[in-house]
DNA sequence: CTTGCAATTGCAAGAAGTCGCAATAAGGAA
DNA sequence: TTCCTTATTGCGACTTCTTGCAATTGCAAG
């Protein structure tokens, strides 16, 4: 696992600028342990960081989902969620009660492998939304 | 395929109204072949009913989308867009350049399988987004 | 430690999308 | 054909998200 030092040279070797705006965005994705939206990580980064803006979290989010340091993933109600890159998975989630799921990304390695194939793609690990009815809800005939 | 007529009277056996607004949104999906996104849906839907409102728009593509007339994807850049859902398929984006190309479900339909197996969910198509580098932008060493 | 360059941020304007409510109208029953 | 019920739409206010630009600042070089 990757800590917010080694993100952080790692990206400053690239030419970025690691900015306070940036590490606390960082530090509430990693200590979060799970998926939070734009306003949520605002939410939190802001209480560090007075004087931050939204303007500068839907930027720096959007930067570090396009550096693979995050994953984005949009959970059926249209709006983009966030996490640390830190463990490969997707989410299958039921259209009916919203109970969700998540799904180890080795199960679709051999899919991943068949479509670069296919392809001629190089695929890169994406944050995969299933949807269906869990057994509760299929049940129930809807 | 299903026609406009088909999916009319399935939607009005339902309880529903197929009103002016919806089927105009329907026939511009429809004609379209390809997926729009909410304000081309407006432009086009418009032009045939004066005083069509965006919000009617959007209310009637989340309406389609959860009766499964209609795809809903994100294609990368935050943004929905919609499909006709008539044949079932999903997207591979190219993260450099946006080359898109389409996937067959039935490359997916083993995954599909699996995926109910292990997880006792009844999944149901949906549109799919996969990233990655094209031949050409893998070669660039991005 | 200082300086300069260019990446990043704050700000405000604007775009895209959502919501509550009253008015309108689809459609079934009589 | 008329009437009534209730689903749906238009509207305007609001929320969420994006963008352009000037100011700020991270950081490498000296």
């Amino acid at each position: 696992m990757n800590s917010i030092d080694s993100l952080s040279t790692m990206l400053r070797k690239q030419g970025f600028r690691m900015t306070p705006q940036r590490l606390a965005i960082l530090k509430v994705l990693s200590d979060a342990g799970r998926h939070l939206s734009p306003s949520d990580v605002y939410a939190s980064a802001s209480k560090n960081i007075p004087g931050l803006t939204e303007a500068t979290v839907y930027r720096t989010l959007e930067f570090l989902a396009r550096q693979d340091v995050v994953l984005a993933a949009h959970i059926g109600n249209g709006k983009m969620v966030y996490e640390m890159a830190e463990c490969d998975h997707h989410h299958l989630i039921c259209r009916a009660c919203g109970n969700t799921l998540q799904i180890d990304h080795a199960l679709l390695q051999k899919l991943y492998q068949q479509l670069e194939g296919a392809s001629g793609y190089r695929l890169t690990t994406s944050h995969l939304t299933f949807f269906g009815l869990c057994p509760d809800c299929k049940e129930g005939g809807k």
